[in-house]
RNA sequence: GCGCCCGUAGCUCAGUUGGAUAGAGCGCCGGACUUCGAAUCCGUAGGCCGCAGGUUCGAAUCCUGCCGGGCGCACCA
């Protein structure tokens, strides 16, 4: 429909310029078509006619009218045009006319809203990442949640997408972890231990350690210590990532390929990543250790690939990580991490540029931080201590859908209050429900029509001619936008506003049914309303879909 | 001290990448179930968009400077 609209507005420009009636033939691309706040400001407005002042060095409201004279409406949509304020052309759209934005919704299925913008591009999403050294909390579910529908989005309009797993699985983090673990198994078989700090405390620890007793027994203590650790850490790390799978799982996030980091050092493909930044001299060697030039490409100072004792950094297996990223055809690539990392992109931005990457191929959404709360009380959390909510129990608790819906009803830069007892409460609070409720709602319908001999499969508008409710202009109006909301939360990479989108839609749906009768007394009118609220059930499904959030039919 | 993010209704937050008169939910108060699901709806109140300048036809949005908050500034991960 804006589409629409825009041509006009082309072809508008185009034949009053030929009657002489405006200077220039074309209008810049830079207007825009909108939907008005207000209504007495028509279905839609656009500010042609302000944005073309300078180009036809004529006033805005004089080119709007000359604009508005030559207007071709060969569809017959338009049921009037004014000029406005300082020189809006606003559009009123027949009420008729909305109608084929049903059939629209109707023909294309499930696939309404999808689009092919991306092309068919590559494009990875790399989320989540938690290190395996301990269980997922709060935070990585935020995380997961938007990496996922950020995933699905952009899948939807056109992007060809691979969800991947960064597993940290080598370095100094996994070996704490080891010694952890072997700590605690010494501790269990009756040596007194002083646990010391920098170590981790929580009690899968214990639990873990007790496993490893349970199928070792007391043979670790014979054996050299860094073996022993060894073999503690690639046990913990291997049952932590099986359990970061199961809870992932549980909230209906799949991964594509689970990438290790150790396997970058095994293939040796770090090594050549450095050798050949040296090569290029972008790698030197200072007081012992290797740096990378980072500071020639924005960032604040050089980094450190490989300390002076010899060991890499976390660094040094990223940048072998990002480079074999686009080496693997990726077009574009995402980051989801936590906000505290954010000091980390200016880092491997510099890199990037140094690899000649196009800045444009790169994106971090970075993902602020979750406050738990209990009933609006904050629930205390230190990783440290070993003393954190995972997601599991809070996926436990409240449920998937819940817990996904939540997390996205926020911009992801924004902090997010997460209270459990409004995640479980079944009112207009917790809006997961309001929308859930919008698609049981249309399905109990749709089952009373069948009842009574209405097959909703069947329904159409062919032979509804009666006037359409306001109610229900809005009901298509709001649908007809969801193309573009939908892709304008792939282009910004922000999930929420489909969550925003679909609470509307429920709204308005409510105000409907609330209103009107679906199933009235007029079978046209019934098989008219039934098409439009099969239409709005398609949409809230596919919404939900998009966010990862199921759509049940009874609730 | 430097860098990034953020200050919008009592609370939690949106705001279509510069548009007309500022938007929701919660909370408060008052209403609506003999008919398709009340996990719903309807109504009222609530604002120097942190402050001060600047850019222009037009600013919550862009620029500068303050004030206030969060985070980051390692041969950490």
């Amino acid at each position: 429909m804006k589409e629409t609209i825009r041509d006009m507005l082309k072809t508008a420009v185009k034949a009053a310029a030929a009657g002489k009636k405006l200077p220039v033939d074309s209008i810049p691309d830079a207007i825009d078509v909108e939907e008005p706040k207000f209504e007495s400001h028509g279905d839609f407005s656009s500010n042609a006619a302000m944005i073309s002042a300078p180009v036809q060095k004529l006033p805005p409201r004089v080119i709007a009218q000359a604009i508005i004279d030559h207007i071709q409406d060969s569809e017959g949509v338009i049921e009037k045009m004014e000029v406005a304020g300082p020189g809006f052309i606003n559009f009123f759209i027949r009420p008729d006319a909305w109608r084929p934005v049903l059939d629209q919704i109707h023909e294309k299925g499930d696939l309404y809203g999808s689009s092919n913008f991306g092309k068919g591009r590559a494009v990875q999403v790399e989320f989540v990442s938690a290190n395996p050294t301990g269980p997922l909390h709060v935070g990585h579910g935020r995380g997961a949640a938007v990496g996922d529908s950020v995933a699905k989005i952009l899948s939807f309009i056109g992007y060809s997408v691979q969800r991947e797993y960064y597993i940290n699985d080598s370095g100094r983090q996994i070996r704490t972890l080891g010694n952890s673990v072997y700590l605690r198994y010494r501790e269990l078989s009756g040596e007194k231990i002083e646990f010391p700090d920098g170590l981790y405390k929580g009690d899968y620890i214990i639990d873990l350690a007790q496993s490893v007793r349970d199928l070792q027994g007391d043979s670790l203590l014979r054996k050299p210590e860094s073996e022993a650790v060894g073999f503690c850490a690639r046990y913990a790390a291997d049952i932590i990532l099986k359990g970061i799978r199961d809870d992932l799982a549980a909230f209906n996030v799949e991964f594509d390929r689970w990438y290790s980091e150790q396997g970058l050092y095994d293939s040796g493909s770090v090594d050549r990543s450095i050798q050949s930044f040296r090569n290029r001299g972008l790698i030197y060697e200072k007081d012992g250790a290797l740096w990378f030039k980072t500071s020639e490409h924005g960032d604040e100072k050089d980094r450190v690939v490989v300390k002076s004792g010899g060991e890499t950094t976390y660094f040094a297996s990223d940048i072998a990580y990002h480079t074999e990223k686009y080496e693997r055809g990726f077009e574009r690539v995402i980051d989801v991490w936590g906000a505290d990392h954010h000091g980390y992109i200016p880092r491997i931005r510099s890199f990037l540029t140094a690899l000649d990457i196009d800045q444009e191929r790169f994106d971090v959404i970075l993902v602020k931080m979750v406050n738990l709360l209990r009933g609006g009380v904050q629930i205390a959390m230190s990783t440290r201590a070993g003393e954190f909510v995972t997601l599991k129990e809070v996926v436990g608790e409240v449920g998937s859908d819940a817990a996904r819906f939540i997390f996205l009803t926020r911009h992801y830069e924004s902090p997010l209050d997460f209270d459990l007892e409004v995640a479980k409460k079944k009112s207009n609070d917790n809006p997961v429900y309001y929308v859930q409720y919008v698609h049981a709602r249309i399905c109990s319908i749709v089952a009373r029509g069948l009842e009574r001999g209405i097959d909703a499969g069947t329904a159409g508008p062919e032979k509804h001619s009666g006037s359409i409710e306001p109610e229900e202009i809005r009901l298509i109006k709001l649908m007809n936008r969801y193309p573009e909301v939908v892709l304008h939360a792939g282009r910004r990479l922000e999930p929420h506003r489909i969550t925003y989108f679909l609470t509307e839609l429920a709204s308005a749906f409510h105000t409907y049914y609330n209103k009107h009768r679906v199933l009235a007394d007029d079978i046209e009118l019934t098989r008219f309303r039934l098409y439009l609220v099969l239409a709005v059930r398609k949409i809230i499904k596919n919404g939900l879909e998009l966010l990862g959030v199921s759509a049940p039919e009874k609730m």
